[in-house]
Parts: structure tokens; C-alpha cells; sequence
RNA sequence: GCCGAAGUGGCGGAAUUGGCAGACGCGCCGGAUUCAAAAUCCGGUGGGGUUAGACUCGUAUGGGUUCGAGUCCCAUCUUCGGCACCA
């Protein structure tokens, strides 16, 4: 299509005007309320992707509305820098190093975000990757060690060995990485950890102050799963030991037949010790511990166990009862151990009968009439009941039987109240390069001991080979290695691993508030004026990652007493992805689109437009050529109507100009009352609903609205109104498609940025309408309509709808049993 | 398996608190302009029915509540997302 206005020469002038001027500079004026508006910092892949696009847009309408609306507005942007593909990119290309990989990336996406015309103030950034950043990332962790908040332990851990390095728990999913897709498997190894457990409790109950999607907070609730429940205590015989499992039904406890250990259990050795079978229990567990996690935890895989010729007697009945070692049940969650109450719990009741175990049903179903009977029973049964076979319990529902036995045990110390959290700590250590060193030494003589704060950051070493031999890449160094030992001065090595890129992310947003001190990672007193960010945008992929792990972060920061806020995050928006022909855009697919291409075909403006007109930002957007094509044709559309009506409107000063209603005829009434009307749509779903494709749906109804008026007025046009109408339609628009509503601005004679002025503010009396159109309902069924005066009483619309010919018709011979009046929309009679 | 979200014209979507279903855009059809086309401007556009109207059906499916349901309730189907031996 042919374009009306020259997008590149205008943008490009604007963009140099903004940026000469200014304009979008963080300005704290007392008098004016602060905003912090952020989208999620992009990893500098070089190149900006649709997703990018519309996040930025999104965020962009956000903060120059904000800022029209006169707030101080806070709209920064960065870098989450460091990461494999600047390691992997240098392994390939053999001489460039990820510093200048990174850098370069950084450079050109810069460059391709400024050609959207994006209202960041630059002078905020900041990457995770630069020792002015990471120096901080570091003192957080050794702030953390101090509060026993991090701590290295070795344990089995997910190694992806594509990667070759460790996964935290967040970033395994469906046993794969959530990077690279391969396969995890388990690895015995020491490493890093940060207690995220300690905070599970509070960034549960933390949701409640979030304005987040429903969704979304409940994605973390189950990745938290907390479940309350009893710790019991079951005497070993044999061993003079207690095994101590976790429960959340201590009521079926009376149906608890036999117990298993996880084959990682601590007590295994000792009770499978001189047993008989010992070969045959050593090689099960053997069996178990190799099979991948996949094939172990999938519900649908078979439960295999071995009996471990050792009994616990059941506190409560003070039977024996066998133990057993399973691969049903794992290590990391509960103690390790539990009863089996096969009657009520499925996973249990498939063992038992694979096993021969005996199955006693305590539970009578409310909705059953024969009495349940283990023996005969075909599947467990979880459903809601009362107690039987319990003793003194019988007879107690469940919920009252929880009580009750919870009640006894804890007087009889048989076991205690207790909450336990799906949630793991988080495993920090990576064996990558190119990322934050864990600044730590380890000394022969001292253990573990935290670099003085006085030395950060601790430098990444330049001496070093890239490569991909699961080995940390840093051990490489000597110079980096080998060090002193910082309380007694002798010889010692450095922490050779990295931190999770997760970290450097989990604070960065607190940065941007006070990006160049050097005393503290943000004042206390800038963080109280500028924090928590009131809206963050970003993709629902990160819904447990990022959003769980800066939670954490900010909530330890509160701790520290460096910052007042409990959360990072007040509102945040989920955007939906860039789909083509339905599917997620992707090399692979081949279904790319260029931002670059559009930009250069058809601009930024449209580019934002179509971007943010197609959908509502939380939903998937398909994209579409012929959509954008529409929205480049009503920005044409918009620069066609005043350009040509130019002479008409630049002569006035709108600033005189004061419409009275009273004066204008029903033509200019008309296109009067609808800018109010499209003033406050506009306004009321970018400030609360955040939609802004019914926002630029009324704006271009507002331009349809004035070339109608013009076409049906020629020969009578209201200038004063003309032009009033048209600097308001280029403020509402001016969020939106900033470039060309800046030119238009100024060919209708104003000096000054359309985005320093005042947000339009809209008048209830000339939005309202004289006269408006009352529905006529028959029984339910739309059969008239009546154009009535906006005022008129109940009573007199009543007697008008009851003369209409139709109503008449309808009514006719008939007994009329109510007449239901909504006021202003509708009246429905019913009929018999 | 469990939990959650969604399902509206040919397409993207609108209907915000239960009150005219389909705003706005795309596409398509017709008209104006043009030597012609593109672009632009104007008009039409859910299905059936009809010369036209009247009328009638219609928001995944089946039921329900209500004067009135896309919207609330119950059941079912489909799609997407999360969790998934969590004791």
C-alpha cells in the first residue's frame, strides 16, 4: 500500500528530539505521585523477537500514559547478561570472548528498541553481566551465608548434560531441561543452596497483596504445595530406632498395614544388615537408584518393592507390622518413610495386592451401604466418611478423627502436628562460565570462608579455554583458583562455580531505583519512593522461576533491612505470546516474523498499533499481515484527515477555545459528546483494564466519527470544535503511535512534546446523551426500540411504550402480568 | 488422574454489574472517483426466509435458575495451560 506520511524520516526525528530533550528522564518532583512501570529484561540475544515487541509495547503505552497523566513515571530497562548461549556462541566461534558477544548483542538490541520508540530512561540500565552489577550479586550472597540463608551440602542433584552443569528443581520440567530438552539425569555432588524453604510459609500467605492473575498465584501455591499433616513416630524392634513418618490422614492410621522406605532411607543399611536375602534387598536398591526419576515417580509405572525382614509396631494397635522398601517413595519429600493404608490410598492398595499385603479398610464411606471390607475391595477408597475398625474412634468423621487422633498422639508424644512444603531449596551452583562467581574460599585450615566485602566483586578471569567438559571452566584459572585465605593468610582455593542466572535476576528490578551507587546495591530512602514496582510486565513462562525467586529475594532483602516492601511486584500482567498459524513462532517452524522487516516496511507506529489493537495482552496474538496492513491504514487514515483540514484547524488556539454545549447544533453535539465518550473508554481501559485493543477500537471510532461529520457538514464546519476534537483524538492516541501523533502535534502549531502535555480529562455533562434508545421487550423478545429524552421519568416512558403500534399489537387480548423498567435501556412487559 | 482457563460470524476480536449478541479491524459484496487500475471515499455484510418486510434460528452440546442468560448453576464434549507416586 501506499504510505500518506514518511514513517523512517519522522521517527527518526522524533526519536533524536526525545533523546536530545530528554524527555523520558526519571524526574522526582515532590508534588507528583511515583510510578514504576517494568517489563522483564530480555537475555541480549542480539535480536529482537515479536515477544519483545509486544511486551515493550505494552509497557510503553503504560509509562507515557502514566506520565501524561502526571506522575513521575520510572520506566527502565537492562540486560539479564549472563548465561550459556554467550559461552556456547564463543565454544563455536572459537575466538570471541562472551564478554564481547554480550556486549555487541547489547549494542544492537539497544539500537532496535530505540527504533520502536520506547520511553526508557536510559541512563537507569543496567546488565547482570557488568562487576558494577554482579559485585552486588555476590554481597547478597554473602549476606545470605551470614544468615545461614545459603549453605553448601552434597546431595543428588539434576545434571543436564547437554548443559553440563546443574539444574535447580524450577528448571526441570517433565524430567527435561527446560532449556535444551535433554534428558535429566541424577548426580551426587556438593553444591550451593539457597534456603527458599525458610520462606515458603510467607510467600504463600504473600498472594494475598498481589494484583496477579488468579492463574498465576496458583501455579506457585501447588509448586509451594504445603500440606499439613502429623509426624509419627513408629518403634523399630530390632534396631531400637523410631521411624518417623509424615501423614495427612493420622485418621486412617488404624488401617496402616505395613510401612516403606524410600531405598535412600537412612535406617536401609541397618535393618537389611545380615538379612538372609541381603544380596537380593542391595541389588533392588541398586535397581531403583539407577532408573531414571522419569520412569520412578510416573504414577502409571509399576511399584516394585522388597521386604526388608524388619517390623514397626503401629503405635497406635501396637502391632507388628512389616517394613518394606519401595520405589514409590522418595527421599526428598516427608521424611523419606511412610505407613500404607492400602485400603484408602491408591498407590498403596497396588502394592498391597502385588504383594499379598493384608488391606483393612477404616474409612466407611458416607455414600455406601454394605460395609466396606478390605478384603474384597477393588480399588482404594479416598472419599468422605467415618471412622471404623479404629477403636474408641469408631464412628468419628474424618475431619473430627483428624482432631481427635492428632489431639491424642501429641499428649501421648506419639507424634506432633506438622507442615511440610513440596518446595526445595534452591540449588544455585552452576558449572558454567559466564556468570557470577560464588565468591567463597575454601581454606585447609578456616573450611568455607565468605570473601571480605572489601574485595568484590570477585572478577571473572580472562586466562581461561572455553569448553564443555563438565568441569567448572574457572578451575582453569590458577591465578583465579589459587588465593589467600582471608582469616589466616595461608594458602587457599576459590569456589570454582557460578551462580544460577536466576540470581542475578531476582533483584535487578531493585537496581534500576539507584543504578550508580557504590555504597549499598540501593538506598534505603530511594527504595522507600520508588518501591515496589506497581506494574510488571512479562511472560507466564516465568509464572514459578523468576516471579517465585524474587519474591524470595525481596522478602530476604526486607530482612536485611535494606528495603520496607514485602513484595517486588504489585500488578503484573501476563502477556500472551506471538503466534503464526497457531503456533509459537520458531526457527524450527520456520514461522518467524522479522520485527525488523515490519519496521522498515511499515514502521514503529504500526508495527505497535497492530501489536497491541489485535488482542488483549494476556491472550495469545496471532499475528497477521493483513492486520497490519489495517492499522497502518488508519494511522494514514488519521494523517490524511488533518493534513488536509489543516488550513481549517492550525489557525486556532485551542487553549481559548472553550466549547459550550449549550451553543453547538445537533451535527457538532454529536462529535462533541463522542470524543467525551471515546475520552473516558480510553481512558478507563488503559489506567484499569489494561485493554488496550478496545481502547484503540474507540479511538478509531472517534476518527470515523469525524469524517463523518465532515462529509455531512461540509458546507458548515464548526472550526473552534474541529480543532478542539482533533488535538484530544492526537493526546489519546499519542501512547499508542507516539511518532506520528508527535509530527501531527506539531503541524497543528504547538513547540511543545504532545507527550509533556496533560492527559485529556473528560466531561460527564457532554458525554451524556439527550436523547437515548429504549428497547421494548415482549415477554423477553426485543420487538421495538423508542428513542426517548435521556430524563424522562419511569413513569412517562412507561405510558410512551405502552401507545407504540407494535407494543400494542402484542399485547393485544392478552394479560399483562409485569412491566420491568431498566432505566435508560430497556422495558419489558409480560404477558400471559 | 487432579487443578485451572477458554470455546461467540469467513477471520482477529467486542459485549466491563444478568438487560439491543457480533463494537472495532480484516476479508468479501456494491457504489463513487479513474481511460483503466492501485489508493481513497461512501454503503452493505451471522444463518434461514422474503421482491421487501413481517417472522424465525443463533454465543461448543444438553438441561436448569430468571421477566430476561454469551454472562449465573449442573452435566457433557473439545482445546490449551499447570501439577502429577508429594504420602
Amino acid at each position: 500500500m501506499r504510505n500518506f506520511y514518511d514513517f523512517t524520516k519522522i521517527e527518526k526525528k522524533w526519536q533524536k528530539y526525545w533523546e536530545e530533550k530528554e524527555l523520558f528522564k526519571t524526574r522526582k518532583k515532590n508534588e507528583k505521585e511515583n510510578y514504576y512501570v517494568l517489563e522483564m529484561f530480555p537475555y541480549p540475544s542480539g535480536k529482537l523477537h515479536m515477544g519483545h515487541v509486544r511486551v515493550y509495547s505494552i509497557g510503553d503505552v503504560i509509562a507515557r500514559f502514566k506520565r501524561m497523566k502526571g506522575f513521575n513515571v520510572l520506566h527502565p530497562m537492562g540486560w539479564d547478561a549472563f548465561g550459556l548461549p554467550a559461552e556456547n556462541a564463543a565454544i563455536k566461534h572459537g575466538n570471541i570472548h562472551p564478554r564481547e558477544w554480550t556486549w555487541e548483542n547489547i549494542k544492537s538490541m539497544k539500537e532496535q528498541m530505540k527504533a520502536l520508540g520506547l520511553s526508557y530512561d536510559w541512563k537507569k540500565e543496567v546488565a547482570t553481566a557488568d562487576p558494577d552489577y554482579y559485585r552486588w550479586t555476590q554481597w547478597f550472597f554473602i549476606q545470605m551465608y551470614r544468615n545461614n540463608l545459603a549453605y553448601k551440602k552434597e546431595q543428588a542433584v539434576n545434571w543436564c548434560p547437554s548443559c553440563e552443569t546443574v539444574l535447580a528443581n524450577e528448571q526441570v520440567i517433565n524430567n527435561r531441561c527446560e532449556r535444551c530438552d535433554s534428558i535429566v539425569e541424577q548426580k551426587e555432588l556438593e553444591q550451593w543452596f539457597l534456603k527458599i524453604t525458610d520462606y515458603a510459609e510467607e510467600l504463600l500467605e504473600g498472594h494475598a497483596e498481589l494484583d496477579w492473575p488468579q492463574r498465576v498465584k496458583t501455579m506457585q501455591k501447588n509448586w509451594i504445595g504445603k500440606s499439613e499433616g502429623l509426624s509419627i513416630r513408629f518403634p523399630i524392634g530390632e534396631i531400637e530406632e523410631e521411624l518417623e513418618v509424615f501423614t495427612t490422614r493420622p485418621d486412617t492410621i488404624y488401617g496402616a498395614t505395613y510401612m516403606v522406605l524410600a531405598p535412600e532411607h537412612p535406617y536401609v543399611d541397618q535393618l537389611i544388615s545380615g538379612q538372609p536375602n541381603e544380596d537380593e534387598i542391595r541389588n533392588f536398591i541398586k535397581k531403583v537408584k539407577s532408573q531414571a526419576e522419569m520412569e520412578r515417580t510416573s504414577p502409571q509405572s509399576s511399584k516394585d518393592g522388597i521386604f526388608t525382614g524388619s517390623f514397626a509396631i503401629n503405635p497406635m494397635t501396637q502391632q507388628e507390622i512389616p517394613i518394606y522398601i519401595a520405589n514409590y517413595v522418595l527421599m526428598g519429600y516427608g521424611t523419606g518413610a511412610i505407613m500404607a493404608v492400602p485400603a484408602h490410598d491408591q498407590r498403596d492398595f497396588d502394592f498391597a495386592k502385588k504383594y499379598d499385603l493384608p488391606i483393612k479398610a477404616v474409612i466407611q464411606p458416607h455414600d455406601l451401604e454394605e460395609k466396606l471390607n478390605g478384603a474384597t475391595m477393588k480399588k482404594a477408597r479416598s472419599d468422605d466418611g467415618y471412622l471404623i475398625n479404629s477403636q474408641r474412634f469408631n464412628g468419628l468423621t474424618v475431619q473430627k478423627a483428624f482432631e481427635t487422633i492428632a489431639d491424642y498422639m501429641e499428649k501421648e508424644n506419639i507424634g506432633e502436628r506438622k507442615i511440610n512444603y513440596r518446595l526445595r531449596d534452591w540449588l544455585i551452583s552452576r558449572q558454567r562460565y559466564w556468570g557470577a562467581p560464588i565468591p567463597m574460599i575454601h581454606c585447609e585450615k578456616c573450611g568455607t570462608v565468605p570473601v571480605p566485602e572489601k574485595d568484590l566483586p570477585v572478577l571473572l578471569p580472562d586466562d581461561v579455554k572455553l569448553s564443555t567438559t563438565g568441569v567448572s571452566t574457572l578451575a582453569e584459572s590458577k591465578e583465579f583458583v589459587n588465593t589467600t585465605c582471608p582469616k589466616c593468610g595461608g594458602p587457599a582455593r576459590r569456589e570454582i562455580d557460578t551462580m544460577d542466572t536466576f540470581v542475578d535476576s531476582s533483584w535487578y528490578f531493585l537496581r534500576y531505583i539507584d543504578p550508580n551507587n557504590q555504597k549499598l546495591p540501593v538506598s534505603y530512602q530511594k527504595a522507600k519512593e520508588w518501591f515496589p514496582v506497581n506494574q510488571y510486565i512479562g511472560g507466564i513462562e516465568h509464572a514459578i522461576l523468576h516471579l517465585l525467586y524474587a519474591r524470595f529475594f525481596t522478602k530476604v532483602i526486607r530482612d536485611l533491612g535494606l528495603i520496607e516492601a514485602n513484595e517486588p511486584f504489585s500488578k503484573w500482567l501476563a502477556q500472551g505470546m506471538v503466534l503464526k498459524d497457531g503456533d509459537k513462532m520458531s526457527k524450527s517452524k520456520g514461522n518467524v516474523v522479522d520485527p525488523g522487516k515490519i519496521l522498515k516496511e511499515y514502521g514503529a507506529d504500526t508495527a505497535r498499533l497492530f501489536i497491541l489493537f489485535a488482542s488483549p495482552p494476556e491472550k495469545d496474538l496471532e499475528w497477521s499481515d493483513a492486520g497490519v496492513e489495517g492499522a497502518s491504514r488508519f494511522l494514514n487514515r488519521v494523517w490524511r484527515y488533518i493534513v488536509n483540514n489543516l488550513d481549517e484547524i492550525n489557525k486556532i488556539d485551542v487553549s481559548q477555545v472553550d466549547i459550550k454545549q449549550d451553543d453547538l447544533n445537533d451535527a457538532e453535539k454529536e462529535l462533541h459528546r463522542k470524543l467525551h465518550e471515546t475520552i473516558e473508554k480510553v481512558t478507563e481501559d488503559v489506567e484499569e483494564r489494561l485493554n488496550f485493543n478496545t481502547a484503540i477500537s474507540a479511538i478509531m471510532e472517534l476518527v470515523n466519527e469525524i469524517y463523518h461529520y465532515l462529509k455531512n457538514n461540509s458546507d458548515n464546519i464548526n472550526k473552534e470544535l474541529l480543532a478542539f476534537v482533533t488535538e484530544k483524538l492526537l493526546l489519546l492516541l499519542a501512547p499508542f503511535a507516539p511518532h506520528i501523533s508527535e509530527e501531527l502535534w506539531h503541524k497543528l502549531g504547538h513547540d511543545e512534546s504532545v507527550h509533556r502535555v496533560k492527559w485529556p480529562q473528560f466531561n460527564k455533562e457532554a458525554a451524556k446523551k439527550d436523547e437515548i434508545t429504549v428497547v421494548i421487550q415482549i415477554n423477553g423478545k426485543v420487538r421495538d426500540k423508542i428513542n426517548v429524552s435521556a430524563d424522562i421519568t419511569e413513569e412517562k416512558l412507561k405510558e410512551k411504550v405502552f401507545i407504540q403500534k407494535k407494543v400494542k399489537k402484542y399485547i393485544e387480548g392478552k394479560e399483562i402480568i409485569k412491566t420491568i423498567v431498566i432505566p435508560k435501556k430497556l422495558v419489558n412487559i409480560v404477558v400471559k
